[in-house]
DNA sequence: TGGAGTTTGTGAAAGTAAGCATAAGGCTTC
DNA sequence: GAAGCCTTATGCTTACTTTCACAAACTCCA
């Protein structure tokens, strides 16, 4: 598949857009085709920006129709790796670590959380969802059996590290971080904060500068 | 306050970790000062940055001695607006609306979830935490009452546009929609959509092409 | 008091990303 | 089969963001 050198990294947020749009109208619309005007217009957009992030990785589009809702939905699935389920553990079932684990949302996006551990001693053994919670001793072979690649983190910020440094020697290849803090972590490892707190103070900012 | 024509978004979301770094140093270092390099180092942030974000908004540092971390961080919670309490309307009393509920770290950074509204009968008189579920029959008395300019959407992609237009009718003026779409809202109503499939989806992508 | 060593604040330069303009391809109608 | 109207793909321009470089201001110590 192609694929341009440099890729922005604005672009590649945008790409799960486009690819949920499709999906909707794949499953909600009758139409085969959609212009990067409307799908533009959808999401808020510039349709030169869609056609422009879609360039990046080759044509996709036909000049005077449009895209090929289905085709560009496999392509945009490829590109993105989420034409296969990647497995997850999830350490840290607390409040927001069974809201993620019940989400199905997150299936279509490729990801499927598989296991749980929590280091409470009155939570192993009890179920979050399907899922029986674990303790991190057991870890190690639950990445290796499973090969799974992707950690995330819901403890307190304070075991948040430690955490980190158990999924790594577990064999974990990324982490998805939750926890308000920053992870150290060896080269090659790919880490992602997922920090709400930035998004509800940006949003205040907003709020209180805005009549001025 | 001195504040600059044009500010950087990315500035923007950068000062929520300033703050909350701040608030880390003020609890458990002695040290009254702190210096752009060390607040960087421990953000992952150059150091030419931290201080070109602050300069935005005036001069907070000495030359040769670095920023004073509690001037600092009041200066910063009066920039972001965090230096009061933000009563908040949550709807959607479901998996994520009750993680969000009761997390209390928001509250450090002035957001107050006062009130809860879902649909469900089954879940209107349920508490979450301390809060009573409400119908949303009630949330135009409630946001007047309370004075209520933020309202967080936990509902399902479905339901949120509904959600939103409720949410405005009621005198909302800004919102923190959890839910996979995008919303329509009138001139001057704040949205700031906190989309976590998108988080995931570009940490599969960077995996999926890692060694390419 | 003065010089060496720090650290900030900020214009200028470099690096990224978005938007524009236009060429090229495609469909429809007569 | 040619005119007219679409829509995509993309080089170039414009806009935004980060990084650099250095003057200015402060501390410490001899
Ligand atoms: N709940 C939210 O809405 C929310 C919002 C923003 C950020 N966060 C962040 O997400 C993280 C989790 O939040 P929460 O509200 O679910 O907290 P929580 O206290 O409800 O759950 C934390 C869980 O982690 C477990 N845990 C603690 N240390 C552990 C360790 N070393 N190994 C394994 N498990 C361990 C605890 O037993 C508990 O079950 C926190 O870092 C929090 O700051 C949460
Ligand atoms: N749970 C997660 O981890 C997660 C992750 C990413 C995104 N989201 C998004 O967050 C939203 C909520 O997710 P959830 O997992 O909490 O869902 P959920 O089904 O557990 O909860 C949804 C709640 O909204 C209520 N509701 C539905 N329609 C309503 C209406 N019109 N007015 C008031 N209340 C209404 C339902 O009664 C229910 O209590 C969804 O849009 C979901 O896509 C959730």
């Amino acid at each position: 598949m192609k694929r341009s050198d440099y890729i922005p990294k604005a672009t590649i947020e945008r790409l799960p857009l486009y690819y949920r749009c499709l999906e909707k109208i794949s499953a909600y619309e009758e139409d085969e085709v959609v212009s990067s005007r409307e799908l533009g217009e959808r999401l808020g957009i510039p349709p030169t920006q869609v056609r422009k992030d879609l360039s990046y990785y080759g044509e996709f589009g036909r000049r005077g129709v449009g895209y090929h809702v289905e085709d560009l939905k496999k392509s945009l699935a490829k590109i993105l790796g989420i034409n296969k389920t990647w497995p997850a553990v999830l350490v840290g079932a607390g409040n927001l670590g069974r809201a993620l684990v019940n989400y199905e949302g997150f299936q279509k996006m490729g990801l499927q959380i598989t296991d749980v551990i929590d280091s409470d001693l009155d939570k192993i053994g009890n179920k979050v969802g399907d899922i029986t919670v674990r303790s991190s001793k057991d870890l190690e072979e639950i990445v290796k059996t499973r090969q799974i690649k992707i950690g995330i983190i819901a403890v307190p910020a304070s075991a948040a590290q430690d955490v980190t440094d158990l999924l790594i020697a577990a064999g974990i290849k990324s982490i998805w971080n939750f926890a308000p803090t920053r992870l150290v972590v060896p080269e090659g490892i790919i880490v992602r904060n997922e920090d709400l707190s930035v998004g509800i103070t940006s949003l205040i900012y907003h709020l209180t500068w805005k009549n001025e």
